[in-house]
DNA sequence: TCATAAATTGTTATCGGTAACAAACAAAAG
DNA sequence: CTTTTGTTTGTTACCGATAACAATTTATGA
């Protein structure tokens, strides 16, 4: 391996005035710069980051933690924070919770162990206030993704769940739906929390009433048609009056894996019911746009929350707390259809 | 920042001694094992990886270098990457180069200069065999994912191209069709030689003429509606005995321009025109099993080909070369329909 | 009981950079 | 032609961990 030893010997110069070099410092005889220049260009030197992070107590290296990058939601977000992140000369570890708080602590320990610059973290719940605390105990700034926690003080980048729900379940009423169900994410996430504050106030806004049987909650993840199967079967064994015709499904799986149970029940969307969910279902909408969502902005939401998190790793004192909420954009496809 | 110092001060022993706890050294008596186990605990100590990788030589990091992790079939292998990764104790730095062979060399300094332990990439093209020489000269392991390249000796994890074309043509042909165009990726990528090979030589198989107008070329990249019309546009023009009744697409992506193309050229798929392609296209498929693809095991690779680096990296000498080639599945579904 | 082997712990130097200070050299001023 | 100041380069120590060796303690056996 080839260090900045090797392009001193090789430049007969002192170590030193390589890293001088290197680092663009000022007074260098120009005689010298293009010395070691042109010693670096033909051994090939790249500078080691680990010597470098060990006196300069920075990695140029973030953290980028999501529940799953199989979800183009997040694998759109991963993208964003990637673009962001090189461009800025940071390097990007990533991983995935799967909403697992487990997995969550130990990826916050590898985190640590990296001592990377910061952390841009989709928690997994609320619990993962005790991890934040962690990871500035240890100097490492934080910034939240997609969801809040309680108690949280500091940055972070949300969509608009509330405004989001509400506009859904107002554009399902305008359709003339009066049983709306909530299949909701979990409650300990800040998202679901919302989304349930959304969906019950504007269902009040209209004065419909909301039926407990409505309420019901499932993982943001994928592949959960066993559950999702039995909530519907609940849904649709309601008396007629009071039976659904409209889903409100909190994120994109929960309503892929609510139309394979509809449609394993004999069902179909929309005629017989009527879909609505969170998040953009990729890539069906390039290509038949069928889903009528709220479309939050993923690339976005990375790369506003890295940039972020540089800027509270760059300027560590940093002023006031940023927290940014993008509102979504509602897409009226052909999910959901007027009652008549 | 909490070291090994401060942990040798607190629980009054030299810091080797420190040293040799978390290594799980022998020869350490338990009642100093112990004092130094909670010396760790209460002062939530966490070795500074930096400074084990000065020593040590390794960074227990990989490289992960793909074209687009927003493209489902890659954030499945970036998945699949990651779960073996961490669970054999490394981590994971991503990339993305878009099929650009500039952004390929950054991201490969960006490798070299984090000094990880090895490298799986997804090649950009031919040229990328300098870059696997750079790596090489900086002894990092390399291990090529879903494609190879000319002239590359070592160890990679693809798909078998060829078999999954000529299975898709032969189904085509099966299905009736004898003009069947290809909209292939760049030329100057593996699998699409290989998906031209295995086209060209089915169709010799079954004694069908190839037409050169039925040969066009895409990039494997998200959002090319333009160009894909253009082809179309130019392929439905032929005249009505050449004009093709099916359309062999290189990738996922192509495919869905390709369609989205034909619809808006109206015409309707599959009963104006077929098309089969390589990749699933998800979600779609949970949702609305449309797409006749070759589907390929798309974690598998990821976890796969991690696994072959990682071995690499553990035992430097190692032996034979590991070239796994895994042949995909032929799902038939809706895009196709039989010529009456 | 004392020498010797084995187990346990400590010291020093090093990995590849850089900060802080020191030295050498060149240019400007008297 | 000195002196002074400013430029440029070099030395030393350190970041946090560990390998290699040294020292100390404990156990074993004659």
């Amino acid at each position: 391996m080839v260090t900045i030893y090797d392009i001193a010997k090789y430049a007969n110069v002192s170590p030193m005035t390589v890293s001088r070099v290197i680092n663009n410092s000022i007074n260098i005889k120009a005689t010298t710069r293009e010395k070691v220049e042109r010693a670096i260009k033909e051994l090939g030197y790249i500078p080691n980051a680990a010597a470098r992070s060990l006196t300069s107590n920075q990695t140029k290296t973030l953290g980028l933690i999501l529940t799953d990058i199989t979800n183009p939601y997040f694998s759109k977000i991963a993208r964003g924070v990637e673009d962001v992140a090189v461009e800025k000369g940071y390097r990007v570890l990533i991983s995935n919770t799967d909403e697992d708080s487990d997995k969550e602590v130990n990826y916050i320990d590898m985190m640590i162990s990296a001592r990377v610059d910061g952390v841009l973290i989709t928690p997994t719940s609320d619990k993962t206030i005790d991890q934040v605390e962690r990871l500035r105990k240890h100097n490492i700034q934080v910034v939240l993704l997609d969801r809040t926690i309680e108690g949280f003080e500091g940055d972070y980048v949300i969509g608009d769940s509330y405004l989001g729900t509400q506009q859904l379940v107002q554009h399902l009423i305008d359709y003339g739906h009066q049983n709306i169900a909530l299949i909701n994410g979990p409650a300990n996430v800040s998202t679901a929390r919302e989304r349930a504050r959304g969906y019950l106030e504007t269902l009040k806004q209209n004065g419909l009433e909301v039926y407990e049987h409505y309420l019901s909650e499932l993982d943001y993840k994928h592949a959960q048609e066993g559950k999702a199967k039995e909530i519907l079967k609940r849904l649709l064994s309601l008396e007629a009056d009071k039976c659904p015709t409209a889903i409100f499904a909190a994120n994109n799986f929960i309503a892929v894996s609510a139309i394979r149970s509809l449609r394993e029940l004999g069902l179909s969307v929309p005629d017989d019911i009527s879909v609505v969910c969170f998040d953009e279902v990729e890539p069906i909408v390039y290509f038949d746009p069928f889903f009528t969502v709220a479309a939050q902005p993923a690339i976005e939401f990375g790369r506003v929350g890295i940039q972020l998190l540089i800027e509270r790793v760059e300027e560590k004192e940093a002023g006031i707390r940023q927290q940014v909420i993008l509102p979504p954009v509602i897409h009226i496809r052909k999910s959901t259809m007027k009652r008549s």
